[in-house]
DNA sequence: CTGAAAGCGCTTACAG
DNA sequence: CTGAAAGCGCTTACAG
């Protein structure tokens, strides 16, 4: 029984074996070069459990110069489903090399002081971009590296958006539009794939999407959907499924069908795209690539891998079903 | 021009400016009962900010025998739009107080090294249990107050569902059944919620609302609606929004109308309720008072105010669109 | 008004 | 095979 209900620290445990810190160091660090017999070994180890040791971070941090924290900036987007397995295996694989994962989503706006200041973590992997202003209170943090993925502001982000515009345009839809949310956490965001898509128009060789934007408490869907008829669009471009959910909905009350006269497709494969009436067809991306890429990423910022790891393709599905 | 690249302590501070590190210390801690004079005050303030000071927290933590983290520990619930909000005001009033809010999400079979022993906050407060292993772990880990927030366990989460009954009671629905999701680390909730539920329809004086599982991909919506249809079910009481989207979109593919012959409510007006066809009623909680009690309780918990604060009442809103 | 100093808990080079 | 000791950066009681 442990007597006391202070913490029980290394030296707690050495005391109560009559040995010396170090020694218990060395078992509880598995410190290469050490000659321990096994039976020490077992002592310290059972002990340690017997007393509920857990290490100081605070002091291995101190000692170590490197908190072993790796804080994962995640972008303010409405995504948090598809988020939370790709952090958990983030979180394993980094666990397995000794490091810890923080998800850290910065808000618009925020009125507090940056997690990295009051955590310092060795690495900051940004899937958001830092602005002067935090890459230097980063780097005065003790920060040793920030990365910002190049997943983020490229490829992995407008992918999905080609593979919208090229399923409308295997489907036969030669004049399309682009759905744009308002919200304005997502207006950059929207902005690359705006363009992506029209790249991608210009290269099947069909005229540039006509773009609106659409909400959901004011009308917009309805007007967007409207012109989009009389204009002889038959495919819609949705930025995600709750952008396509606000144009189906507004079709099918204003009476235009779904999926003929208007196609339209979203992105992400959320929750409630087979519930929806008809369902939506949607584009989902699989984690499996951009959670190796990461989780070696970090790692090598953080000096544990020497080569840093090849970029991924993101590995994209059309989901189609009944809104195309 | 900071000359070295590594970080700057408290330390450079004073040798740059020819004080001592007490000196120093007194001023950017603000140290109550010493009298700096203000010339003073002021360059040690203006050359720390200069060189990038930024106070290790390891050694902070380490001397004063307090993190000064507060760990919220959520449920794996499908919620996080509706708690974004809930978590920038908590946070922003605990930072005012001096500590920072580390939100943490535990997923159901965990393979990682809990967060709290990596972090050693010194307040953890659970809107979810911790089991006895969790607990002790805590313990061990130096958290001095592991709190259990009564509003997970009770009152606030099943709340929106007596709204939801009382609402289709008060629209003449006397048939009423239950719609719970599948999801498996819903069915804790969906057991509190439906016995939530059974209880108002007993204090209503009608009868015990039918029970039935609905998921997206196995047909269970549809013959979920089927058969309440058969039986004489007017009204669904859906476990949340998604949930009731399952049901509205097999009742109208069915053919079955909605609200008429079957009303359909919701919870948590989600995002995409309104994009719906027909729009979905739904249940939603403002997060006020909730962020009072939350911020109160941590700080209570970690010795900065005397008193717990009062337990608050969840306020609620019935937000009637066109499925009920 | 300011300085010298202790000590938080850890890791690990060094000495035996 | 094991121990005595230094030092990471901070806060603050104590002495002047």
């Amino acid at each position: 029984m442990p007597v006391t209900n202070k913490r029980v620290t290394a030296a707690d445990v050495a005391r109560s074996l009559g040995l010396s810190r170090a020694t218990v160091g060395f078992v509880l660090n598995n410190t290469p070069g050490q000659t321990i017999p096994e039976s020490t070994r077992k002592r310290v180890l059972d002990e340690a459990e017997r007393l509920g040791y857990r290490p100081n971070p605070a002091a291995q941090a101190l000692r170590r110069g490197s908190t072993r924290l790796v804080m994962l900036l995640l972008p303010d987007w409405p995504i948090e489903s598809s988020m939370a397995g790709f952090l958990d295996e983030v979180s394993y694989h980094l666990d397995q090399a000794g490091y810890t994962t923080i998800p850290y989503t910065r808000r618009t706006g925020d009125r507090v002081r940056p997690l990295w200041e009051r955590l310092h973590p060795d690495v900051i992997l940004g899937l958001g971009e830092l602005d002067a202003a935090e890459a230097r209170s980063a780097q005065d943090s003790g920060v040793r590296s920030v990365i910002t993925l190049p997943v983020a502001s490229s490829v992995a982000v407008v992918a999905g958006t080609v593979e919208q515009v090229r399923h409308l345009y295997s489907r036969g839809h030669r004049r399309l539009a682009f759905a744009q949310p308002v919200d304005e956490r997502l207006v950059e965001l929207g902005a690359a794939r705006l363009d992506a898509a029209q790249a991608t128009a210009a290269e099947l060789g069909i005229e540039p999407l006509r773009v609106r934007p659409v909400s959901g408490n004011d009308g917009s869907a309805r007007r967007a959907v409207e012109e989009w008829r009389d204009e002889g669009v038959t495919g819609v471009v949705a930025f995600n499924d709750f952008v396509a959910a606000l144009v189906v909905g507004a079709a099918v009350r204003v009476g235009i069908g779904v999926p003929a006269p208007l196609a339209v497709i979203g992105q992400d494969d959320s929750l409630f795209t087979e519930a929806f009436v008809p369902a939506l067809s949607t584009v989902r991306m699989e984690m499996g690539g951009l959670v190796r890429y990461v989780t070696e990423m970090a790692l090598h910022a953080a000096g544990e891998l020497v080569a840093p790891p090849e970029e991924v393709a993101p590995d994209l599905t059309v989901v189609r079903r009944e809104s195309t």
